[in-house]
DNA sequence: GTCTATAACTCGATAGAC
DNA sequence: GTCTATCGAGTTATAGAC
């Protein structure tokens, strides 16, 4: 049986609540006091872990946007076919957003606020390969196995169709008249949904 | 050779300038300072005119979902064509969002702040007439003249695919290095572009 | 109706006891 | 390492002169 708490667990627990609290409320809207009632102590000691407040909203965005951002970049620069690129983009965003559902508002805010500084963590560790996802496009566009399409029009329907529906999840569920459980499966179903609908919409 | 002021001059001023500043900072990064040096006055003003600064958020709020949430609602509940309402609810919310940029993220961001407040005012005036379309596409399904498809995962590809581009536009632009001109040109492109890709998706 | 001045309050941050 | 108490900056809101 293992110890519930690690060596620092007192900087984990901060670095947990702070997370909740930043993600729902953002920077602007989150309160120090708020995560300090989170996780059950004072404000005074979440200045002994962390600077300031901006240090500690610093950490938590790194390790959020650090958390799924690699993985769409290396499928994007990998050598698969571009209809598995498509099917592993929709799989891998739409299950990570599943489980961590305020993610996606959080960070278009966050990208919103500050373009700079978010592009400049998007960047790190080589641009994403758009033009050979690009390029693979144009190849099969030549090739006659799709209609012609402006790559970047497709990629924006790619990640819009992606990403939106987290964002705008309470609209969704009230016109539709769904809850939470049946619009998980619905998200569950878009994995192959959108990459069907896709394919489907680029057959020549 | 009208005068620049009308009765309300300053009123009518105060609300354009919170707009702009609201609209971009929002509620919480907004400061009642801001609006008045936008305005060229001083906050005690601002306060003769508004309670206070949710009052005048709160009008602010609701002018601005007023201003397109009845075009979409009105689309949607006619006896149009599926495809020709398509194409209007494409063209209506894009032109819209040209125009205002600024608004996509802003009403996002309240929805999820306060989705009761927000529903009770999209459900003003009626339902939206998503029951109506989804009868639509069925019977389309049924005379075979489109794929089967979910009514709910189409209608949100629809509005993921007009909205999203407006809340992701620092990311999109960036990775697609193009400046703003060419960026609007774009959103002009998936005025008809949308439309032709769903069209084509639903080709039986 | 518009201004200046300031009260009242919120919140991040620090000092210092334990 | 954690707490209580408090300071000081920044903000909303009001009082009162003009």
């Amino acid at each position: 049986m293992k110890k519930a708490k690690r060596d620092t667990g007192t900087e984990a627990l901060i670095l947990q609540k702070a997370r909740e609290v930043f993600l729902t409320k953002g920077m602007d809207g989150a309160r120090m006091q708020d995560i300090a009632d989170a996780a059950g102590m004072n404000k005074a000691l979440l200045h002994y872990y962390f600077k300031n407040k901006e240090a500690l909203f610093e950490r938590i965005f790194n390790e959020t946007a650090g958390r799924f951002v690699p993985a769409m970049k290396e499928i994007l620069a990998s050598d698969l076919h571009f209809t598995t690129k498509i099917e592993q983009v929709c799989e891998s965003y739409i299950s990570m957003a599943i489980e961590n559902p305020y993610i996606p508002l959080f960070v278009v805010n966050e990208m919103n606020k500050r373009p700079t500084q978010f592009l400049e963590k998007l960047y790190r560790g080589g641009m994403p390969e758009m033009h050979k996802f690009a390029a693979q496009l144009d190849a099969e566009v030549d090739a006659g196995n799709i209609r012609a399409v402006s790559p970047a029009q497709l990629i924006m329907n790619i990640m819009s169709m992606c990403v939106f529906p987290f964002i705008g999840k309470p609209v969704f569920a009230s016109i539709m008249g769904i809850d939470d459980l049946q619009y998980r499966y619905m998200m569950e179903q878009r994995k192959t949904f959108i990459p069907q609908f896709i394919l489907q919409a680029l057959k020549p």
